[in-house]
DNA sequence: TGCTTGAGCTCGCGA
DNA sequence: TCGCGAGGTCAAGCA
């Protein structure tokens, strides 16, 4: 913690305030307040006791005492102001945005409590079943696509663009395996593209598989209609594989140990 | 403020959790955690320091250093537990949900700051601009759209439904209005319903003109096609005039005090 | 209760 | 930089 602030008056959480803003922490004060936006539409809170967050990359949220989402907010703030008005009494806390140009007004009346840390986080939220993880669960385990495929390269480059799966399938066939979540026609066409590439690369019969967790009665016939095929992935399966994954990164000798932790 | 923890030990970070998750407070935890969420999905957020919010209507955030999005969150959650394990040093903070069927699982490893408030807060945040409030904004100033525009009737029924507002104009012709936040196709079909069915009514020449503050150049192509009109409202006329509105609420007498109070 | 639609959507990807 | 699509979308209105 950088710095914790109990019931400082408003010249002393102007002055916090003017230094932490711009820097690289976040900042959380409880305060009674009424907030102001204007820009992309308009908005007005009336006076009441909120928690005001500013985040490390100047993300701001006002949040009331209930609901998931925050009253007012700034995604990204350009610039932050602060001033004391004396004779209100009040503390005003500008934060100004361009494209689209906004403003957000907080005047707070009384400060209960400002707190300065800085948050450090290198982790990135891993959602599973997202195309990258589906794309890793098919090297770790490409049984999830076909049984005996084995992968031979993966993010192979191609003059029609880098192909997501090249894998040989039992009989050794060619496959060429495009990954999506949400399918639409244009991954049909691309997938086409990547076994016509590799037709010519390789001269043969070419292996095209659509792979992802759904599916629509037209994209399906559109991708048969051009010689292709759908694997439908169950996303409990991917998930599955990437337990293993998860777990791999930490080497071979706890393997064991790490999985029955869980 | 009801309670402010400064590094308590994760014994004494339980008591208060378990206290005070279950009111009607707000309560807001700093320290270095990992999150698993369960549920419509699956993720997994690795150790970091974080701010962890349980709001007074029990919804629960998981802010990063970043983003005005919460990195993990149930919007409201049936139950909570609390548990300390001593051997892992852990405390494990659990909060389950039916329906959907979710569970988001925080493990703190160590805990900066626990505050805990009572936020009050009666107001309620007013967006101005949404179509409801252009419906009034008319009603109160025709002028947004065009000069001269009298109104005749507001949510005037018809057999293809409720014209939002039916008016007369400067040469006394009569006038449908319809006012969308986001027109599209469907939009102007309906105008074109409302114009035919006011014709059959009133058996003359008959304007539509459909009220937005945005447009497309398909949508307006479109529009013209069928004889239509388009009048585009600046977001700040609305609201100018939406402050007459809100301030004629309070009766006539104080209107001017009122007006220079702002 | 379930479905549909809008959002100051936000966010990320690709052209 | 802009446009498009996805989201653990959320949340409100309505059948």
């Amino acid at each position: 913690m950088k710095e914790l602030l109990e019931k400082p008056d408003l010249k002393r959480a102007k002055e916090a305030l003017e230094e932490y803003l711009i820097r690289d922490v976040t900042v959380q004060v409880n305060g009674l307040c009424s907030v102001n936006y204007k820009g992309r539409a308009s908005s007005k809170l009336d006076r009441g006791e909120r928690l005001v967050i500013k985040k490390q990359d100047s993300a701001l949220l006002v949040h009331g005492p209930e609901n998931y989402q925050p009253k007012n907010w700034q995604p990204e703030v350009d610039s932050y102001s602060v001033e004391v008005d004396e004779e209100n009494e009040e503390l005003l806390l500008e934060a100004r945005r361009k494209n689209p140009d906004e403003l957000v007004e907080i005047r707070f009346e009384e400060i209960e409590t400002v707190i300065v840390t800085q948050l450090v986080d290198k982790s990135d939220l891993k959602i599973r079943g997202h195309e990258v993880d589906i794309h890793e669960s098919i090297e770790e385990e490409p049984g999830i696509v076909e049984e005996g495929l084995k992968v031979v390269e993966r993010e192979k480059e191609s003059p029609a663009g880098f192909i997501d799966v090249f894998a040989r399938d039992k009989d050794e066939n060619y496959t060429v395996i495009e990954v999506k979540r949400n399918p639409d026609y244009n991954t049909v066409l691309q997938l086409q593209r990547y076994v016509e590439e590799i037709e010519e690369e390789f001269s043969g019969e070419i292996r095209g598989i659509l792979v992802a967790p759904k599916m629509t009665e037209k994209i399906l016939d559109y991708l048969e209609e051009r010689g292709l095929e759908f694997v439908e992935v169950d996303m409990e399966d991917v998930i599955a594989s990437y337990e293993g994954v998860d777990n791999s990164q930490r080497g071979l000798s706890d393997f064991g140990a790490q999985y029955s932790e869980d």
